[in-house]
DNA sequence: GCTTGGACTTGATGCAGATCAAACCACTGC
DNA sequence: GCAGTGGTTTGATCTGCATCAAGTCCAAGC
């Protein structure tokens, strides 16, 4: 491992806290690996070795039932997943899949619980974010119940906006496709969904969409600090590691 | 607070794995309280100061969203809950009010972070109750995004049958539309599915469901060990602390 | 260049589930 | 007992979204 990438996995809340000896210990049997895109890491049911911390690349975590399959997530660069499985040596709750070239550091399940048991700042930074991605699925939960396709892809497009902190033009990082069933709808009806949002000051080309009426948008979506992370609320300071679903990493500010 | 309560509460995962000296600092500043009947205990956006273990009655956690409401879960004794948001120390995103007359110990969220700190299997306790409501709501979601609602009954009463390891009658333990919010339809709909299962073996009579086929109502559930947590897997043994959604305690067998 | 395949869009149709409305029932309180 | 209230059921209707079916666009391969 080279060591700059040592340093990415240091800088990560989950070892941020850590003390020397339990970063040492946890990546002394890790590797690194690099994956071609859409290549299947792990297959839901699959027993679970290793914690995967994403370097580079982007991760799909999908679920199936019964011939049907839907997106959970999308992982983009610094995200570890799959830290739920590792914590309690169970099998793996949905697959992974690579979307592009990706390098991912995998370490030993079993380096992380032990360390927990030596080192309780780790252990306490493990729970940390294993509390932030338990709340990102109560909101997903939220999300999904309470507002309407429309209304999803709209609150989508606004905390794209959020977290690239970009002008009034977002990129969509990956295809429509997964973007439909990560919302939970069909391609069609997301291609629907943003000609509806037309109307809403949305305009779409390719991957990029402009937003030419942010208020127009945001009375559509009515985002919601307890819904949407993204969203402001009354003059607070966001928690760290309440950041995102995935990984307290996950939506961190100037990416790139 | 009676003796055989602090047994209740020493006997909880979370607290079995601790050090006496945790127990004793995490309790100390504890207080047993009693609730009446629909009584809202905490409202989503409030700051969370306790954590609440709940050792009798029952508990809803809604969430709420442009006027409308939605039921996350039911808790029954003895079940923890806004563990990640003392974690973190934030605002909760769900509301708690109880449904009938509760006993609620309130555990100081400071203690428990402080607690966390000082004792390393109690952190990692703590982390394993976290992974546990994680994959918990992963389910949850698999649930509501692969299936109808007719599948998702289906799937309820079966879990039903499985907790309560009964015959074949289930009981349900709360208002059919509290039960409709929590699988995400309306009670009109819930009733319509009740009279759809009755061609797969279900006959209902008031709280009293009657599975009079086993065979067919499983042919439609399909029950599955990746989002259905009582669904058998492949002669392996059930993770503990996996159990379920919002408490290691939750689903445990033989309550009364 | 042409061809092929997959992503995306657009239209027509069908279905699951929401909404509206009314009736029924059980329980509560007077 | 009786009226009132709220939960539940049933029916009629409406809507959002899925499904089915073309057709377009675009990139990769021959």
């Amino acid at each position: 491992m080279r060591p700059t990438d040592l340093d990415r996995v240091r800088g990560l809340h989950l070892f941020g806290q850590a003390a020397p000896e339990t970063f040492r210990v946890a990546t002394a049997g890790a590797h690194l690996q690099r994956f071609p895109a859409n290549t299947t890491l792990l297959f839901e049911g699959d027993t679970v070795d290793f914690l995967y911390m994403l370097l580079e690349g982007q991760v799909e975590l999908h679920g199936t039932w019964n011939d049907h399959e839907t997106v959970m997530a999308i992982l983009r660069p610094v995200s570890s997943f799959l830290l739920a499985a590792v914590v309690l040596d169970a099998d793996a709750l949905m697959s992974a899949r690579t979307l592009e070239r990706c390098e991912i550091l995998m370490i030993p399940g079993d380096a992380i619980r032990t360390a927990m048991q030596l080192d309780a700042r780790f252990a306490m930074a493990v729970s940390r974010d294993l509390a932030g991605g338990y709340r990102g699925l109560v909101r997903t939960i939220k999300n999904h119940k309470l507002r309407s396709g429309v209304e999803r892809l709209a609150n989508h497009l606004l905390a794209l906006r959020s977290a690239d902190n970009a002008g009034s033009t977002v990129r969509l990082h990956y295809e429509k496709r997964i973007l439909a069933s990560l919302l939970g709808m069909t391609p069609e009806n997301l291609s629907r969904a943003f000609a509806a949002l037309q109307a809403h000051g949305v305009t779409v080309e390719g991957a990029l969409v402009h937003i030419t009426n942010i208020a127009a948008l945001e009375a559509l979506a009515k985002p919601d600090p307890l819904i949407d992370n993204h969203a402001p609320r009354g003059g607070d300071i966001l928690i760290d590691a309440d950041a995102e679903i995935w990984s307290s990493e996950w939506n961190r500010k100037a990416r790139r």
